[in-house]
DNA sequence: AATAGTATGTTTGCCAATCAAACTAACGGG
DNA sequence: CCCGTTAGTTTGATTGGCAAACATACTATT
């Protein structure tokens, strides 16, 4: 954009623009690129947009059978990305920390010998994250409760000055989804990240949904069929029951499959893809089933929300051509909302690697939020 | 409040709060209240407090059985407040809005006689409202469709002057529940009305939730037994089918005697609360089961959107006794988000007011946002 | 009763953010 | 080559808020 049309759309005059943009530039957080394409007559503008070649955010992610890390640049460029296939329910606590402080260690090494600034850094984590004291304080398909994951991360990351934050996984993802995908667009949104569990995140006008505890989001947990089975959690019916990745491996009979592939990346989805691609039956079943339940549940939050678009993210978005149609079917009879206005039902751009996104881009918008921050060393 | 309170509230300076305080006074939106209860040492502060006697805001309500009127000053107080029984299915619509008109009129001419000035007006209406347009788009329990709430009120109060806005009645209850009751201290909540139709809507960190579309809160169409009877939304085991005023009347065989107390006040709930005082079985029972069945649907939004507490309102605060406990053992089986922080399940402190009382606030709050309004003849 | 201590509210001068308006710069078209 | 048009900058004025000193009102201590 142009000081102009920035100064247009944020309701500044062109003189205080001007003059902040000029500090922002100064600051390394801006900078010009090239002329505006001459539009029909008057002096063209000159480009400024955010700099790609100053300051970084680290994303950090430990799920159930991965850990994965991400650097983001301003500009929204992944400057490193990778993940790391590895089961954590069994493991060590502090084997699984050991292991994400390399893989975040090397992620800063790389942006550092770009001569990028490495600004702060987020981590994602399957459960109840108490974002205050940077504590997980229950997560229950890891198996862990009450880990102090801030300081965990912190001190393996040998950058004293960073500071550390911890957030859960499902609102991540979808914060991933609105500043890194197609989410500014949409604005009301829910979210939905198929793991090992289902979680779910809200984001109502372009902002994300907390609530004053930090829980909620367990979409899960609902139940969809208030006679069904049992579940862990003390309810009966619960969606995850049909539609989390063991579920779906076990009804279509993969679950002994599953136990070979364990280390091969995207083990159980990549399976479930694949035996619906070579059309088996009992796959194809089961995952007709679940996009059957999904839409039950969805139509719970849709009545209730009336958001714009539901997004499939996680282990749904690889499986989202098997799940949309009866999902679609099943929220067009059970939302009411739904018959006023449209709700799109659409796959996420960003798949599993939404949460790890958006725990980098969460930094970056502390940065947005307070220019002052960078060059103060952390907070 | 002191200025030197407020200053340490608001985290400005004494100074700046004094001139601002200053200014307030001179436009009669706050007065000076004696002196504060002199505290241990120093000087006592001198109280300030919204003043009650200038500026007032009127709340109407277009209900299924009633319309209902209510003047609230800027202190709280309310100046008049009064509810008309009326059976509003049936009639022609002008016939609705020429009775609401009369009762708008009467609510303004007494509060001008004692010589306040009202800033504003909002209606409240049971169904789908935009409300930038001010037009009613649906209100299937009403039989509405399409009608310009705000223009056809507007125009039978006689003070063109006044700015007239039109919105959901669940939301305004939440918001009166959150204004003039307990809301304040909750901050997360949900608030449940219970009417012919049912309704929800959601307060998140004090804010009222609002969706991009203006729909949502569509609690009463949520599915609580996917196989359940037919609902005319076209889902099935729709909660309203079990829990709304007119299901539960027919569960407890009350349907009958609540032809001929049609123009009674509360027809068919007193109906309700006095069977069930008496103990009759029937109505225990369906009382019971109503209670349940909202303690499944509130599972839902509690698992979704983890609130601290969820208030029961409309019919619901009359029945609330009969409602409760069966409300908080099933939604303590199906949140899990409940095993992690109580959820406390309250009965509304404004009942069936919640409603107009806060329309009326919503348009004192406008004047509060921006203090200029008043004078300058409503917008 | 005088004095010290504490807290409230007001006055004063100052600063930083923003604006309006004038000005310079860059481009296309007659 | 000048004119209209739009972009960006400079200038001086306005303003919301602050800090610090002051006046005020009350309690507690001597």
């Amino acid at each position: 954009m142009s000081r102009a049309s920035i100064a247009d759309a944020v309701g500044l005059t062109k003189a205080t623009v001007s003059s902040l943009v000029g500090e922002l530039i100064a600051r390394g957080l801006l900078s010009e690129r090239g002329r505006a394409p001459a539009a029909a007559v008057g002096r063209p503008g000159q480009l400024v947009a955010l700099s790609d070649e100053t300051v970084v955010g680290l994303g950090l992610e430990i799920n159930v059978d991965y850990l994965a890390a991400c650097v983001l640049d301003l500009a929204g460029g992944v400057r490193f990305e990778r993940f790391l296939r590895r089961e954590n329910r069994d493991t060590p606590i502090r084997d699984v920390f050991d292991a994400l402080g390399d893989l975040g260690r090397s992620a800063l090494n790389e942006a550092e010998a770009e001569r990028l600034i490495p600004v702060g850094v987020t981590v994602a984590a399957p459960g109840l994250v108490e974002v205050d004291s940077g504590m997980l304080l229950m997560a229950p398909n890891l198996g862990w409760s009450n880990t102090p994951l801030r300081t965990e991360v912190a001190n393996r990351l040998q950058r004293p000055h960073l500071y550390v934050t911890a957030d859960n996984e499902a609102n991540l993802a979808a914060l991933g989804e609105l500043w890194q995908g197609h989410g500014q667009e949409w604005r009301d949104f829910i979210h939905i990240s198929g793991e090992i569990g289902v979680g779910a995140a809200v984001v109502v006008g372009g902002e994300l949904l907390r609530s004053g505890s930090g829980l909620g989001g367990e979409l899960g947990h609902l139940s969809i069929d208030p006679n069904g089975a049992e579940c862990p959690c003390g309810s009966r019916g619960c969606l995850e029951r049909v539609v989390g990745q063991e579920a779906l491996l076990k009804r279509a009979r993969l679950d002994a499959e599953v136990g070979t592939s364990i280390g091969v990346p995207d083990g159980g989805v990549r399976l479930l893809a694949e035996s619906a691609e070579r059309g088996d039956q009992r796959t194809l079943d089961a995952l007709a089933e679940a996009g059957e339940a999904l839409g039950l549940a969805c139509g719970a939050a849709v009545n209730l929300l009336a958001p714009n678009t539901v997004v499939l993210g996680g282990i749904f978005a690889l499986l989202f051509d098997w799940l949309a149609d009866p999902l679609r079917e099943e929220l067009e009879k059970r939302a009411f909302v739904a018959k006023c206005s449209d709700v799109a039902v659409v796959r996420s751009e960003l798949g599993a690697a939404a949460a790890v996104r958006g725990a980098a881009s969460l930094t970056l918008r502390a940065v947005c939020a307070d220019p002052y921050l960078v060059g103060s060393s952390g907070r």
